[in-house]
DNA sequence: TGGTTTTTGTTATAATTAAAACCAGAATAA
DNA sequence: TTATTCTGGTTTTAATTATAACAAAAACCA
């Protein structure tokens, strides 16, 4: 009777800062850590550390610590990155373009199948590693390719729009750039990565230290 | 007597989201929304709305609702939006310079001012309407400016030391898009813009649906 | 070998945050 | 005017998350 448990979201967020960080371990050649030397790496606590890990069972020794390679690929694995995710990117404008460029260069575990813009102007220009096709051709696209993640780098105005067409062919995850909150179904994840709500919450600790104080 | 209140983390990481939707709603004309109603738009339950305007003071008004145009300047206002705020970009290369060109067409209350690189073939080229500048100019630069904003686009293998200039010259807040956790003072904000962060925390949700299951 | 140190996994406690319930103004309509 | 409906602010309760404490392995050392 398998049965099912729920992790912290606040665990899985902090997941791919350990395995970026692990990478980073690992060049250097070091073979163990302990979570007292990777929380200084990372900036979190140790004990949230070994308890994040430890609802995946038993990943290091006692009296020793965890093994970097091992360690590494176990969190991997539990990201779902022992596979190569395919993605889409819609918009391809500046940023659009450069967020391909560089994921063609840097990125592991994701590669672009496939750009698509409204602009014909666009249409054929190659963009990290790919051409742009036609807004018309991203539905049949996705779902015979059965692709899952979407960037999303048009402007606020088409971004719900195109948003909800691509819900509509079966994307399930969304990193979007665009300056809006996008409405979708429960079971479609939304990442915002629109830099200004940083930036933003920059400007508030910058200002009032944060607190706030009024008073006499 | 003057005191201070710590305003929740959350609190403040949701004020961006608010000020954003209203600004959209703003532009649509309508004068008056209720929490419910901008909960439906934001994706945050209205009571944590509420919750989270009421300590800033009585920012709406029973059996009505909330201004859109007074609430909006009141949380601009308390982001510390009421002021424009001057930043730097250090590293221009592809992702860097689309950055900047995206600020320079969407960005509001941040303006770039400065941007750095160490690449001499760099130097002098347009970026965002400014002039790529030696980083060995960047210190003077920022302190005479009394800058306190940096946005990081430069390689793993520089980010570190790049970060650590930055905080010796009194940055206070860093966007950083590199892949590393950077180590900073405490009073120096750093936030992660790193997207394969958020692609690898997709991927674990659309691996296994926000659970984990073993047993028989 | 036995005791000491190290470091994990686990449990217990505390802090933070979200959700629900409720009270008090404000508008509306009979 | 008075009852009714709204809706924000406040308080209470519940859920989540972080921190601290500690017991159990593993290594180390005399």
């Amino acid at each position: 009777m398998p049965f099912r448990i729920k992790i912290p979201r606040s665990t899985i967020d902090r997941l791919p800062l350990y395995y970026r960080c692990l990478n980073l371990i690992e060049e250097h050649g070091i073979e163990e850590i302990s979570s007292q030397v990777l929380g200084v790496r990372v900036g979190v606590d140790p004990s949230v550390i070994r308890k994040d890990l430890a609802w995946f069972g038993e990943l290091g020794k006692r009296g020793v610590g965890y093994n970097v390679t091992y360690l590494k690929e176990a969190i991997g694995r539990i990201l779902g990155l022992d596979k190569e995710w395919p993605f889409i990117l819609v918009g391809a404008g500046k940023l659009g373009m450069a967020l391909a460029e560089h994921n063609r260069k840097y990125g592991r575990h994701f590669h672009l199948v496939g750009v698509f813009d409204r602009d014909p102007e666009k249409f054929g220009l190659m963009v990290g590693g790919q051409q742009v096709s036609p807004m018309e051709e991203m539905p049949a696209f996705v779902k015979e390719k059965d692709i899952k993640i979407a960037m999303l780098a048009v402007p606020a105005e088409e971004a719900q729009k195109v948003a909800h067409e691509l819900v509509k062919c079966g994307i399930k995850g969304i990193l979007s750039y665009a300056p809006i909150t996008l409405s979708v179904p429960e079971d479609v994840l939304v990442y915002n990565a629109d830099y200004n709500l940083d930036l933003q919450r920059l400007a508030y600790y910058l200002s009032n230290d944060g607190n706030i104080s009024w008073g006499e």
